[in-house]
DNA sequence: CAGTATCCAGTTGGATACTG
DNA sequence: CAGTATCCAACTGGATACTG
């Protein structure tokens, strides 16, 4: 159990179970629908196999996470505590979006990021049949194995390769990891992107029109974002 | 500068600013309105000055506090970003007072009490003239020399003091702290607390039946909670 | 698949004392 | 008043390997 603060206040009390390094970010995975130990582990790559055992643990002793055996397998649900932690959690990304926008380096990953956006294809705006969407990285930072990514998308199924899975590109997407990133988050409009070229695009003209609609970007992109007045 | 997630997910962007222990905690009490490092200290007093002023200067790079130089004093602020935390704090609150409802003996704090309480003392319902209200707690936990507070009130003014001021006393509390602490959180109604003997009071008979309406609790002691289904 | 086990380096933060 | 300085014990969590 998380040391207590030694304050009887609310805020207080809510904060020793949230505090914890990893432990939001636990809890967003689940509100994003994973459910077994090792999705979850995909929401949290950086995070040891060891600790997220041990948040789960703790999120369970403090009831907002339950735990159940589901025939072989191991499922985790949030309990009502835990989903009345959404708002919370919404609000939180789009302070986060609203006010932390510098990104470093080290926030910018490749397989996360990609991983995202093919959760959040609009299937019903592709085309029937195979759609291959590649993203090419020209960031030096980005190891070299990480610098094409492939989504193949046929019927209703999204896949995400790191490799060539060998079928024709309906889209390639030039552009570095941050442009891309910066989009995603909607910190950077799609249009701004391709005129300030920072994102180009080749193969089908059909596709390089549709792909905007393609992708769905965050839930969090179209968050308004401050007004700065210069100084 | 708070360890990074490796994430460019808004909510990880914002808990690498908030996640930190006792940050949160600093910013209710910016809220709360106070402004200077002793003011601010008497709401975490078990945090220590070292950790306080760190945790000050990190929230500062963040851009969620603006420190001040007023004359020869130096104040603290929440800035735009920082007071845009307010609902979180709150639904912070709201969620702690709901879920995490057992309160450990570590968690109770006669100082942070009295003070909670004398902060939200309604002058108007209280008569003009001295009123003194004594609060006593029986619980053997606590300590002897912090069983007995005065709330002192006279015209807009309330002091607290943990000795006697040798006025006369208007009305005296009888109870435990856990029973007070219950009360102020809303745990407990007043009435409640009054006829299961948790408090008694004593005095003018007058003040015994107004007390309620001199002390306005917790913010968060409406707060619904919520409906436990017998197992 | 769903974790445990182990190890250890590094950090955190509590205690205490001190300063301009 | 508004912090710094110092010390150190304890804990955290990262890395890695292993298990039923």
């Amino acid at each position: 159990m998380p040391t207590s603060y030694g304050q009887f206040c609310p805020v207080a009390k809510a904060m020793e179970v949230l505090d914890e390094r990893w432990t939001m970010l636990v809890i967003r995975e689940l509100m994003m629908g994973s459910r077994h130990f090792n999705a979850l582990r995909r929401g949290v790559p950086k995070m040891s196999p060891a600790l997220l055992s041990k948040r789960l643990h703790m999120l369970v002793r403090c009831g907002v996470v339950e735990r159940h055996r589901d025939g072989a397998r191991i499922t985790y649900h949030l309990t009502e505590a835990g989903r009345e932690l959404e708002p919370i959690v919404v609000a939180l990304g789009r302070w986060g979006i609203r006010w932390i926008d510098q990104l470093g380096e080290e926030d910018l990953d490749p397989h996360l990021l990609c991983w995202d956006i093919h959760r959040n294809i609009d299937l019903e705006a592709v085309p029937d049949g195979r759609t291959v969407i590649c993203f090419r990285f020209s960031d030096n930072a980005v190891a070299a194995s990480a610098r094409a990514w492939w989504l193949v998308i046929s019927g209703d199924a999204v896949d995400v390769c790191d490799f060539d899975p060998g079928h024709d590109v309906t889209v390639t997407v030039d552009t570095t990891l941050r442009a891309l990133t910066q989009v995603w988050r909607g910190d950077i409009s799609w249009p701004a992107a391709v005129r300030s070229g920072l994102l180009t695009l080749r193969g089908e003209t059909y596709a390089q029109r549709a792909l905007p609609r393609w992708l769905k970007l965050s839930s969090l992109a179209g968050t308004p974002r401050p007004v700065r007045v210069p100084a």
